[in-house]
DNA sequence: AATGAATGAGAGTTCATTCAT
DNA sequence: CATGAATGAACTCTCATTCAT
């Protein structure tokens, strides 16, 4: 009844149009109240070709997680990579970067954070791609604390565990994005995510710029 | 003959028996991966029981809401009625106790945060119980803006939007939790929770308090 | 809609009536061709109601064995202590009664026999239940050996190695059997089960009981 | 270039390479547990090619009981156009030969054996397929019945049912193969299998050879 | 108030078979 | 001939909820 797919190209289409239906419906339902049939309704599958493509649900939830992270780890080289700005504003721009993947890539967002409703054995890291996107979110960190170690020895920044304020600083930003994700913060607070972000740095930089 | 035993195992109403074992459940394992049954076996009455005390699943978990969203408002007040101490002190203080109450009541703290996974009925804010557990909430944060309006009518904070401020410094709270639930903080950052709440805070200050 | 069991009689009642239709099922069918709705249909109970009472297909099969083995052993054990026959006349009885077994309770018999269809996981003989049937089993063997220790002693039979001459014995009950399986014996042997059986072992006793 | 790895990968013809790794799965895992994807992952062929060869799994495994059920007349008839060896002897060289079948070509007995694990439609002997396998099987008997017959009209047995004599023996043969497929025999009774059957025979024998 | 047997919709997953390429 | 993506009916099992006792 249902064309098979007669390329590579269309192969790679159906793969594609059942993650983004799960992507969404994740997203919108979360994990457990999102059924195989639902995924595969929405891709207009079947139930089969779900499982050609993913060995089950779990599976799916993860390769979205590492296409999520993915996509983060880019965006975050990109501006670690842009010459010609300082470490401080270098750093300004990696939390409203992370800030803009937030409202952008929301899906992958709410997908990747580990307080949502994920499955027990999503939390036991033993399988491999758990083990992948872990090394990634990692890496994301990594760099982040990269320009910290380069700001310091531009002599922009005073001395510091660069590791510690890296996690601080990313925690802030998580922060403010539950504070987000809890009330609409523009509404409430009449002000901007990613402005918010800049201010909550501003206030952290003060015990990080070097004064002279 | 069998009195006195059963006033001991009965001093507990059922009803709380039942509570304290959903609310470990809940903690453990997560809102869909406890059972009705599991809570009942626990709690060591009979699955009728359970229904004859809460209306369905859903309620109970908002029945812990409740109680824990109360333990905090409670843990919250008596800071902020603390006679003798400055503003200043108290939302140092205030702070304190927040990561305080993590830690302790770590179980409520997990089923009232969002972003965990909590069940779409769940956040359909209609029913009445929901909508008294958000009001508790947000009477929590009131509490604080009141002592940040306290310290600017003392004269020890700037002028400041204090409903904005009470959402960022409590924003930045969240995430250093976050941030805790991820890796555990003590291990990867050598810094202690609550030493880390006051760091961050302190950083804060530098931008409100009033210096002269 | 359906009636709950309103006393411990009417529970028994259920669980056997699961277990008289899994057993005519199985017997017809095979454990593969079986399904579990056929068999709550048969039962007239719920898919439910037989989750209730076993916890998977595999365990109402063991079950099923479990009984099977203990309808035998007590059948062997009557012939075993019945007095005032000789051990000869204990043994041609023994094997009557095997066969007999096997014509009256079939379903038993096949759902027991170890070349029959039996999932993987049943063959694996870890579970408790696995371990108790084969212990069964062994005793029926152990109670035959124990007529041929006892024609020993008796002068009935010569000296032998009464394990080695049960296992052989018993191998023989089991090809007549599989023998009559294969083609309605009476029809194309044109001899009834029970006297091919007693013939079979005449010939044996040729090389056992002792001349004089 | 790839012409010479392709002759001899061929050599074995594709269907060839189907019904070997049929072979091994079914008689490793059973009907049921062994599924076409594995037999192609085995046999190195796509999922199509085994629907070329073979209308559908049911028809493989006829196939590999009519090869099965060839090899075996072929042993049989080999003993039994020996010359220059008495029946009393062939009788007993044919049951070694079936107890070497079942040793040597165990895939093909498990297979074959009726008490196995098989599915409906296999017991329901209307296809073509299943009367040719029973036909064979038939003529497996008829032969072996015509080494007694033989026998008697060379004076060596007794007059007797040769019809019924055959099948008891042959019902004897299966019992000890099931004996032996039960308790490994020869750690349990210390004997081999062929010893075994050869004594069987002997015992047999006792009311069946003339003396004189 | 207390019980727990009974329910059945619905979940995830499998797999023999088809058929367009 | 050969392929393997696609299918979907059918399977086993779970669990929140009901209700007769």
């Amino acid at each position: 009844m249902k064309r098979r797919a007669r390329t590579l190209e269309d192969k790679q289409k159906k793969s594609e149009k059942i993650l983004q239906a799960a992507k969404e419906l994740f997203f919108d339902k979360g994990y457990y109240e999102t059924t195989i049939e639902m995924i595969t309704e929405k891709a207009n599958v079947s139930i089969g070709t779900f499982y050609v493509y993913y060995k089950n649900k779990i599976e799916i939830y993860k390769a979205l997680q590492n296409e999520g992270v993915d996509i983060l780890l880019d965006m975050i080289q990109q501006v670690v990579s842009r010459p010609g700005i300082t470490a401080h504003e270098k750093v300004i721009e990696l939390a409203r970067t992370y800030m803009r993947y937030y409202k952008e890539y929301r899906e992958y967002f709410d997908i990747m954070a580990i307080l949502s409703a994920t499955p027990r054995e999503l939390k036991e890291t033993d399988s491999p791609l758990s083990k992948i996107i872990d090394g990634k979110a990692y890496d994301v960190l990594r760099k982040i604390q990269g320009v910290l170690q380069e700001g310091i020895e531009s002599g922009v920044f005073v001395e510091l565990d660069t590791w510690k304020v890296t996690n601080v600083l990313w925690g802030i930003m998580d922060g403010l994005i539950l504070l987000e994700e809890r009330n609409n913060i523009k509404n409430v607070i009449g002000l901007d995510l990613e402005d918010l972000a800049a201010q909550a740095l501003e206030i952290s930089f003060s015990g990080i710029l070097k004064r002279n």
